[in-house]
RNA sequence: GGUCUCGUAGUUCAAUGGAUAGAAUAGAAGUUUCCUAAACUUUUGAUACAGGUUCGAUUCCUGUCGAGACUACCA
């Protein structure tokens, strides 16, 4: 048990002894800096019981824990807070505390992330997603879960159409391979060329004196997409196969990004194999009577009574829409891992699909409704507003990576630190503080909010940020390097310095760290928690001499706390995805 | 129109209902005979507005103003 913990069961059965109050859950935190002690418990609520003044409360419990506690060394009290100071020896505890604070409890849990459409190449957006996906991950195994990472490939429907069509019209059988491009980034092209074309389509039939509606859905372009998407369901061999081949230029330019932004997933789902479940559990639900058809022969789900709208779930011409394939993929999930819960990384744009899906499937009778949670983030905006592809505004993911990377090269260059390193390893630091500030730069915000994303101000490497904590690792690494290797033992009777303190105030509250990043599904936590830590080790760094030390009980010491720092510091990245070099 | 989310230093982000609202960056001023100055120290600067609940509100409730998302036979 940690530190914290244990005190606060203290607490609890102090008030339960003063007050008779059973059981008792108090809420303790770090003491405020401006004030003297290490945790603080607020007596306000206990008043009530105490039926005694703020003061006189806080000195009740205070004189309790003094004398009936091992690891409550003394106390003061500012109005109705009671400041805790503890013992030396219980900070000391933290250097044993082990790397890995849970076991395994046993709970699965599947994260969904990434699910890209293979009409377009990756942007900012899904790096938002796919970042947050792995580390979200990473962390639930840390705090003990099973964790499947699964990916869901939005492979079929009018979008990819819209893509092969205008492939076919226009695109003279180009390849990634006779254009150089990246296969994500040829199919993304075409898609864009679609959308110019069709609109043109809509222009000149609005000229004719069609309404917007009208042109809209008249265009030829739009009627040959719905056409293919109906060939496509049917099995229509040209099409398929021309399907096959784009989809194929599109994995190998996923694979790529993937690999760059050193992700990985257990298993991947494609739409086009659970489309048809997703079929067969709607005409279930229309013999169930749950579902109901227009007289178009359209499916629709009435949730009026929810408060939300009639929502259809298979067009008039039998072919499936973006719900139906969930229905499907849920249920094929559900069958395949049996977990606890279902967690979708998906944007907050789409909060009213997974109302929508969480209740169909209750209606329909099945359990994966409730299993199933959204963890919802929101979007990555620019200066101007939202990205949206048809509109060239977006932030391409490959161009971001490389960008990064050769921003690292040339900031890691002019400090000259690397002359003796060989190219290769050179390349590898200057992808490893690249992608560093990349990701901290994302994940360090909460994830259910918005945030904005300035092209123009190029990311920071300096300050709150991925390459900071990746210099302090760097940096307590080139002194274990210099110490020699007989540091083993101190007997654990020093005198703290504050900032030594700190740190191992730091040290114990990882447990507690992972524990909330993972109920809040928030890599954001792990981020505050290692900037912290890294910025209460410069401090230490430059306030107090490590090597030079005389006294070997406190050089041994020392070596010890930054050999643990340099460990937190490095699992702690390891959980955003982000590694840490040996010297930069 | 309806549903939902969000308004915190110039800017980008923090703050389980707790103490004098923290950081970073930008601005001003410092720190290398000393373990990596991508560092450290000092300093200027913010809770949109009005009520309410509470011992205590950035946080919860109501209203006003402002921004955004969703409300597709797109995914």
């Amino acid at each position: 048990m940690d530190i914290k913990n244990s005190l606060i069961a203290e607490i609890n059965s102090a008030v339960n002894n003063l007050y008779q109050v059973d059981p008792y859950h108090a809420v303790v935190e770090k003491t405020n800096k401006d004030f003297r002690g290490d945790y603080t418990f607020v007596v306000f609520p206990l008043l009530k019981m105490s039926k005694k003044k703020p003061e006189e409360t806080a000195t009740e419990i205070g004189e309790y824990l003094k004398s009936n506690s091992s690891i409550v060394e003394g106390f003061n009290i500012v109005k109705g807070f009671l400041n805790i100071e503890l013992t030396p020896s219980s900070w000391f505890h933290a250097l044993e505390l082990p790397d890995v604070p849970y076991t395994s409890n046993g709970v699965t849990k599947v994260v969904e992330y990434s699910s890209p459409n293979t009409n377009k190449p990756l942007h900012l957006g899904h790096i938002r997603n796919i970042l947050l996906g792995y580390s979200v991950s990473m962390i639930l195994k840390e705090a003990g879960f099973d964790v499947a990472m699964v990916n869901l490939v939005n492979d079929r429907g009018i979008h990819i159409c819209k893509s092969m069509l205008a492939w076919e019209l226009y695109g003279n059988n180009e390849t990634p391979a006779s254009s150089g491009l990246k296969g994500d980034h040829l199919v993304g092209k075409y898609y864009v060329e679609f959308d110019k074309a069709y609109k043109k389509e809509i222009a000149e039939l609005k000229a004719q004196g069609l309404s917007e509606e009208e042109a809209e859905k008249n265009a030829p372009l739009i009627k040959q997409a719905q056409e293919m998407l109906r060939k496509w369901e049917s099995g229509d061999k040209h099409v398929i196969g021309l399907w096959r081949k784009m989809n194929g230029w599109v994995y190998e330019g996923f694979d790529k990004t993937y690999q760059s932004l050193g992700v990985s997933f257990d298993k991947t789902y494609y739409e086009s194999d659970t489309y048809l479940l997703g079929k067969a559990i709607v005409e279930e639900g229309l013999s169930k009577g749950v579902l109901f058809k227009k007289d178009d022969n359209s499916v629709w789900i009435d949730l009026t009574s929810d408060g939300l709208d009639q929502k259809l779930l298979l067009r008039g011409d039998g072919t499936s829409v973006y719900i139906t394939q969930d229905i499907g993929t849920a249920t094929l999930r559900f069958n395949d891992y049996k977990a606890e819960s279902y967690v979708y990384v998906v944007g907050n744009e789409q909060e009213y699909h997974f109302k929508v899906l969480k209740l169909i499937l209750t209606r329909l009778g099945y359990a994966q409704g409730e299993k199933i949670y959204h963890l919802s983030y929101g979007m990555v905006e620019l200066p101007e507003g939202k990205m949206k592809s048809r509109e060239g505004t977006v932030v391409d993911a490959d161009d971001l990576i490389s960008e990064m990377q050769s921003t690292a090269e040339s900031l890691t260059r002019e400090l000259g630190k690397i002359e003796d390193f060989e190219t290769s390893e050179a390349n590898e630091l200057f992808t490893t503080i690249g992608m560093g500030a990349l990701k901290f730069y994302i994940l360090k915000v909460d994830p259910r909010k918005k945030m904005l994303f300035n092209p123009k101000e190029s990311i920071d490497f300096n300050g709150n940020t991925g390459p900071f904590i990746q210099y302090t690792y760097a940096r307590i690494k080139s002194v274990l390097r210099k110490a020699d290797s007989n540091n083993a033992g101190f007997s654990g009777t020093i005198e703290l310095k504050e900032s030594e303190k700190e740190l191992l105030k730091l040290i114990a509250e990882y447990p507690e760290v992972i524990r909330e990043a993972a109920a809040g599904f928030s890599p954001a936590n792990v981020a505050n928690y290692v900037y912290e830590l890294a910025k209460a080790y410069n401090q230490f760094y430059h306030d107090i001499t490590i090597l030079k030390e005389e006294n070997t009980e406190l050089r041994n010491f020392r070596l010890k706390l930054s050999e643990k720092v340099a460990s937190r510091l490095k699992r702690s990245m390891m959980l955003l995805g982000i590694s840490v070099p040996e010297r930069m």
